[in-house]
DNA sequence: AGCTAATCGAGACGGTACGTCGCGTCTTACG
DNA sequence: CGTAAGACGCGACGTACCGTCTCGATTAGCT
């Protein structure tokens, strides 16, 4: 009687929310920004190519940017994890080969440049986009460093954050306009910025 | 004098552009976006805050892109020159803290991030926008380091479009992300990209 | 036994019909109607001020109509009787006059109203209407009419539902139109109807 | 001279109000309205079998109660004259009737039993409805008794208003209700309340 | 000196998307 | 079972802008 015992696998829906939807609008927001673009991103194409009402979007996402900004987290988590254990300088230098990799070519980097983008016309944008993203993957990418220092890995010319910014920015940069990032230039920065001068 | 007299307030354009008109939507632009954001910068905005009307805007302009670019590069040429005769390396470090001041406190600063961030969202306005703005800069900005490093006073360790972008990419990258640029990066980054390694 | 003692303040239905619901539903949309109108009158206004689940609703009354026709017809039984008892001259003028008491001040001569209104719009309404309502109710009348007439009461000079649709008629248009019925009204329409002509 | 001189027929549109707009949207109104009933008359209905926009409905109508107001007026301006000069008993009689036809032939008649309606579900609805179609047709309808009376053509035993809404509500209930108006109910009333009583 | 052509303010127009509300159906967990 | 709770697909609401258009007025420059 007690039965079933602890968690048996129900296929649910009705009044729980309902998970086959919610990941039909995730798919449905990035093929769409994949295929035609942010501006083909409105909540009305994202409900219908998704088979959901839009009241189902908004009941559970505040605006198209979370449903991104959803996407975004879990793929960046997936496909562009932060080394933690024991950074090696090798380790690091691969994070940040991984990052130009991820903006070029991988269809999430789009999403990232999509909501650095709106980021700027939107301060609603802007400000979800700092505490769920940008400041969470920052404090990673600190620690990161710090490890990496501590065991001697690397040995950072700048703080930890103008090192990342110095790191991470040109990458972002040549991806905003449309330029590749090839791995030379990669590999100088990270000489440049995690090493110390060497006189 | 012999002229305006009996009509008192409004001497229509006649067969000509309108000059006033065309200020008149360039300053409405302007001050829309700094105001109340890109959000709220809508054709009809700008023709209602501009007092003119739709079809003037479309009669002259593509798109509000168009309006923008046309400020940002007058803004620019004034606010923001690249050096040209004989850059001393003070000189380049200075264009680089220009540029920083630039695109944190000028207002037209905004307007080249809203530019950056539309041609992320619109492959028309960042067609238009390397066109008219990127790429005429950056053949600048390749002179100066060309003569710069011709003079001697500078010996870039990277190539030219690499060494520009790792020398703004971070300052950009910054000010897409809400954070300041503090001169010592500035400083960090000028003395690490145009010397040569001292080994 | 195992008691109502335990669960303080809800003893929830169980196996049978909720009589408490069904009448909560039925004064929540009774209420809403006087305070708010018809417009506000949706199932899920009365099932929020009821506080009952939409589907007790839908469980038991197939559209809002039949609910105001559950009180509609409840309230007329009881407020607004037809003399059927050897009916005088008198008690049939008193049940015009109450009829235009009903229509006029009668909360429930709002949702006699507001039927006839919903009727127009909508045929199930009408068709409901007339069989549970109006169609029961006239043969009341008839009747009343019909003894009246063997009595020696009255001598109606139309046919029965002709009498019937000449005397109320106007009240109906009178309160459908927002105007009051005065008495003397009623009299001279009740005496032109109900007595022969006099040459 | 009169003829199609003065003004060169303009097939016009542009600036000023689109004529042929107005009379799609009159018309896809009553269509529908006659078609699928008030249910289906929705804006965007209308807009739709209109071949208009949405906007350009609201733009020059409050609501789609005004636009059945419109239709109405106009189509009782035409089909359902009241009689002004110099009334007859006759003509007084002929417009009851043709009262009575109007309300269960017309199709105009469906828009009037659909305002008088409209008008118990929604304030602002009564409001209009007064106010530009009762009131002027009543005060026309006064003008036809008071003539009559001056006349000695009638001789009404109540007040204008109760005399009319004693000869016309039992018309109007009686299509409320579904049933149709024989023309002896008709000269029943007439006889009853525009002549005075013999003795 | 009148005619032509272009510009301008104004704003109507057919559209698309917005974010909200209510519909009627449904599924779950509880009693 | 009946119930409270509430998610879901759906469709209409009334609004904001889009980009196109047509008006009537104004004003140069060319016959």
């Amino acid at each position: 009687m007690s039965g079933a015992s602890s968690q048996p696998p129900r296929p649910r829906s009705g009044n729980r929310r309902d998970e086959a939807a919610r990941l039909a609008v995730l798919h449905a927001a990035d093929d769409l920004l994949a295929e035609h673009g942010f501006s083909a991103l409105t909540i009305e194409a994202i409900a219908r190519r998704a088979g959901v009402a839009k009241q189902t979007i908004y009941r559970w996402w505040p605006s198209k940017v979370e449903i991104l900004l959803d996407t975004l987290i879990e793929d960046s988590r997936k496909r562009l994890p932060v080394p933690a254990d024991n950074p090696t300088a090798d380790s690091i230098r691969g994070y940040v080969h991984d990052f130009a990799r991820f903006l070029g070519d991988d269809p999430a980097g789009k999403v990232l440049l999509a909501l650095i983008a709106q980021a700027q016309h939107d301060p609603g944008t802007a400000e979800s986009f700092h505490q769920r993203y940008l400041a969470p993957r920052r404090d990673q990418e600190r620690d990161m460093l710090a490890h990496g220092a501590e065991d001697g890995q690397i040995s950072p010319r700048l703080d930890p954050d103008a090192t990342i910014d110095a790191l991470l920015g040109p990458i972002v940069y040549r991806a905003l306009t449309g330029s590749s990032v090839p791995g030379s230039l990669v590999d100088t920065l990270v000489d440049d910025l995690l090493r110390p001068r060497p006189n």
